[in-house]
RNA sequence: GGGCGCUUAGCUCAGUUGGUUAGAGCGUCUGGUUUACACCCAGAAGGUCAUAAGUUCGACUCUUAUAGCGCCCACCA
């Protein structure tokens, strides 16, 4: 450790290799320890890490290094999701700019693309999750599309199907056009689009005069099949059971009554377009309705649309039907309007409802002791089962889940788990099975399977149990399931984790995981959503690790913020971490110049029988309380508070404080006792540099597997503790007067002090106080002799005279000292006041009361000593 | 239309059961080569904790209203 400063890039790998090899992160089934598990969420097989995932992996991190080194058989298993339209999109575009696209190259060809573009991609992601220091465990490593993971989606769907939970109907679904594909109505995204509204004129059939209708989609009138108006409504009573004319068709279309209708709204009479709407399907199944479809699966009209439309897209049409409308005069108005459309999450292509033979999970059937998978999901949050962090994401899930309607699972894209239906083309028969079936059971072998695949999230929803070796493997299933916190962002809350909650409560009959924490998102300094578009808003994790450290980046992520909340990351704040990293680097480098080989293995016995001062006690005692404070915050996920105590414990008093002290005089026990159970702390936050200063300390085992320390009684020294505190107050009292009266920094100046009762102390701590203060002479006595001519202060009780005459300007000194006493004087009243109140002594606790009768009693002996200090100023 | 969050020092943020003279880092200012560290050390300036009312002996913390910003959900033609 010769290196003045730390140079992360040296060390990161090699450590990353040792701990790998060392097998400290495959933990074992062992019924003596308690497990503790996480399941990695996994990230997308579609590129590369950004900072959402390193967050992710931070956190996830020092939970488990935690519990690891807290004695638990802790198990954080890694994978990959296929993200099937995410990756066949993705594919897509790179086949696009070569000119291709996959229906040229037909669904063997194109899956074979898919594969070599997922192998690449995991291999980079495994290089990027290494680089953080993520301890996870790359023996139990799985990937959604893996030969068990399979097994287990397939196993679900046929359970699923046979409970009648999952069927096949025609329904309207959302239908995204680029990906040809339908979509889950939360895989849909709303947002505000600038429209218009098309007042239309809908003619009579046999009186004169017409129905005003508005609408935003005019080309769906090529598919109306009513007109729909509220009963009650008295301008339209008379013409319900009568007949309208479909303008540019030229269908006849009954006029029919529906309280669904919003008098109020437009213009209160609606048009009825069952098959591209999904109130209108509702409308025409009630009423019986025609249904026309006019659109094909690309997003253009089909021939039901009319010859002068037919083959338009979706778009171009709208146009076309309001220039034809406008021309044959049926066009009353159009004004602007903005509205909320649809949108597909993957693509930002427009959605367009759209009737197709789907499959649906029945989320509403009662199937688990007469509860249906909705009420179920419910359940286990209402009944604390499983917490999630931070709470008020409790209500957020309770309305989606409470809404939520069957869930499409079928998928038109190419890339995933096939459903496993066959159908027979003789008999007609549906044959639902894990493995492909031979023959039906008609005799025919004439089968073919369903060419759907399944939702990415129906396989996602599986991830805590499916990696586990569910159905075949039981022993690891029941060793480390429901594992115990599953850490992601909110923003997959729905997708995810409420999926995750439905399949595990039905398939296993128990929870998926006990905690859910959910953390923010990463934005710019200035706010905004990093994003791929913007390359300048986004900072790459890869390029922070180089040139900062993976340690300096953690750091940066994890402290200051909080579940739930969104947090800001800019280069200064990584750089300012990189400091701190530094500053345990150096902290170490002194220590271990001052300490023998002996000290290395210094047990808590060692340091208790060696000779304790003051100050070592001190230190003790204030390690002892970081341990408890880092433990007990991490212990409830406070990893924000855990990692900002022992920060500061470890500047702030360790390097600042105890160190400069040791320079006086030194206790080599505690120097290596501090700093070895300072690095056990850090760990889980910053493991690479705590690992390499660990091992200059010729340590038998890794840190990565060492001890959490634990509360000592031994160490509480509460007196030791409180002496030490008047000392500091003291040294800061005298650079404060120095600097505040301008007194050069470098000079050694004569300083006396008038210990009172705490005499006995100061003049034990005479050399620590000259030297941090820098003093040439020190005088401690505990007669309280009068200066004349000096810089003074007063600090519990105890009176600092800095003899400067000639040097300082007393009318300065006269005024400086009048304001602290002013100010002393405002808190004395301050506290008086509360305590001259009946209701405060009356009802306050006893503690609280005795506090503040303490700090009066302080105050106003220390202000005695100012008051007769001013007046020995001439 | 429903639901939720945020508003604390110039900037970025902590502050978890109400008891402080309200904290940290960065930035700013003043000074510093001392058994590690200038990626450092010492000191300082800087806040009526968005506003208003209420509960309480006591409110940054609890309640209610208001304002600004932001997020999520929703099939209003």
């Amino acid at each position: 450790m010769d290196a003045k400063s730390y140079n992360a890039k040296d060390s990161e790998d090699q450590i990353y290799k040792k701990w790998e090899k060392s097998g400290a992160f495959s933990p074992k089934v062992d019924p003596k320890k308690k497990s503790f598990t996480i399941s990695m969420p996994p990230p997308n097989a579609t590129g590369t890490l950004h900072l959402g995932h390193s967050i992710m992996l931070a956190i996830e991190d020092i939970m488990i290094r935690f519990k690891r080194m807290q004695g638990y058989s802790a198990l954080w298993l890694p994978g990959t999701d296929h993200a099937a339209i995410a990756t066949q999109n993705k594919v897509e575009k790179l086949l696009a700019e070569k000119g291709q696209d996959r229906h040229e190259l037909g669904r063997e060809k194109f899956l074979e693309e898919v594969k070599k573009f997922v192998a690449n991609s995991q291999a980079t992601i495994r290089n990027q999750i290494r680089k953080m220091g993520s301890s996870c465990d790359w023996s139990r490593e799985r990937y959604t599309l893996d030969d068990g993971l399979t097994k287990a989606v397939m196993t679900v769907f046929v359970k699923m199907y046979e409970d009648g939970l999952i069927y096949r109907g025609n329904r309207l679904v959302n239908w995204c056009p680029r990906c040809e594909s339908t979509l889950a109505d939360d895989e849909v995204e709303h947002k505000d689009i600038q429209g218009h509204f098309y007042h239309i004129k809908y003619p009579l059939k046999d009186e004169k005069g017409y129905i005003e209708i508005a609408t935003t989609r005019p080309e769906t009138m090529l598919a109306d099949t009513a007109i729909a108006v509220h009963p009650k409504d008295k301008r339209y009573k008379k013409l319900i059971g009568k007949t309208a004319i479909l303008p540019l068709v030229g269908r006849e279309i009954p006029i029919i009554a529906d309280e669904y209708v919003d008098i109020e709204l437009g213009t209160g009479a609606l048009k009825v377009t069952p098959a591209h709407d999904p109130n209108d399907f509702e409308l025409g199944k009630k009423h019986d309705l025609q249904t026309i479809n006019i659109l094909t699966e690309n997003g253009t009209l089909n021939k039901e649309a009319g010859k002068n439309y037919e083959g338009l897209d979706r778009f171009e049409a709208r146009k076309k039907v309001a220039a034809d409308l406008e021309e044959q005069d049926f066009l009353i108005k159009t004004e602007d309007h903005m509205h909320s459309v649809g949108h597909c999450y993957r693509c930002s292509t427009q959605i367009e409802p759209f009737i197709s033979l789907q499959w649906f999970i029945d989320v509403n059937k009662p199937v688990i002791n007469g509860k249906s998978l909705k009420e179920r999901s419910i359940e286990v949050i209402k009944d604390g089962s499983i917490k999630i962090l931070p709470s008020r994401f409790n209500k957020t899930y309770y309305n989606w889940m409470e809404n939520l309607h069957d869930w499409c699972i079928s998928r038109q894209i190419w890339w995933g788990h096939r459903i496993p239906v066959w159908y027979c083309q003789e008999c007609d028969e549906e044959i639902v099975a894990t493995e492909s079936p031979n023959k039906c059971k008609c005799g025919s072998k004439k089968l073919k399977q369903d060419q759907d695949t399944l939702d990415t999230w129906f396989s996602s929803g599986l991830w805590t149990f499916s990696t586990l070796g569910w159905p075949d493997n039981k022993e690891e299933l029941e060793y480390f399931h429901p594992t115990s916190v599953m850490e992601t962002g909110y923003d997959i809350l729905f997708f995810w984790i409420a999926r995750m909650i439905l399949m595990t409560t039905y398939t296993l009959g128990e929870i998926p995981f006990e905690t859910v924490y959910l953390h923010g998102l990463i934005r710019t300094k200035s706010g905004e959503k990093m994003s791929k578009s913007k390359p300048e808003t986004c900072i790459d994790p890869l390029d922070m690790i180089e040139k900062y450290g993976a340690d300096a980046l953690r750091l940066s992520l994890v402290i200051g913020s909080t579940p739930g909340n969104d947090t800001r990351l800019y280069e200064e704040k990584i750089a300012g971490y990189r400091n701190f990293i530094n500053k345990i680097w150096n902290s170490a480098r002194y220590v271990l110049m001052n300490i023998e080989e002996g000290d290395y293995s210094v047990t808590l016995e060692d340091v208790l029988s060696s000779d304790l001062s003051r100050t070592d006690k001190w230190i003790l005692t204030r390690l002892d309380e970081v341990v408890a404070g880092v433990t007990k915050n991490l212990g409830k996920h406070s990893i924000s508070e855990a990692g900002n105590e022992i920060y500061e414990f470890m500047w702030g008093e360790f390097c600042d404080w105890y160190l400069e002290m040791s320079k006086v005089k030194k206790n080599t026990k505690v120097l290596s006792y501090v700093l070895k159970n300072i690095l056990i702390l850090l760990h889980p936050f910053v493991p690479f540099i705590t690992e390499v200063v660990w091992g200059n300390l010729n340590q038998k085992n890794l840190l990565i597997v060492e001890t959490w320390p634990k509360k000592q009684k031994e160490l509480h020294f509460s007196r030791e503790k409180e002496e030490v505190e008047v000392v500091k107050s003291v040294i800061t009292a005298i650079r404060s007067l120095r600097s505040e009266s301008n007194v050069d920094a470098s000079k050694k100046i004569q300083a006396v002090i008038h210990g009172g009762r705490h005499t006995e102390l100061l003049l034990e701590k005479i050399e620590i106080i000259k030297r941090l203060a820098n003093l040439g002479e020190l005088e401690v006595s505990s007669n309280d002799k009068k200066m004349k001519n000096s810089l003074s202060a007063v600090v519990k009780e105890v009176g600092i005279y800095l003899p400067l005459e000639g040097i300082i300007d007393m009318n300065e000194e006269k005024k400086r000292l009048g304001r602290e006493v002013e100010n002393l004087q405002k808190l004395l009243t301050h506290i008086e006041k509360k305590l001259s109140n009946k209701g405060f002594v009356a009802k306050a606790p006893k503690e609280i009361i005795e506090k503040e009768e303490d700090r009066k009693a302080g105050i106003l002996s220390d202000l005695k000593k100012i008051k007769e200090q001013l007046k020995h100023i001439s």
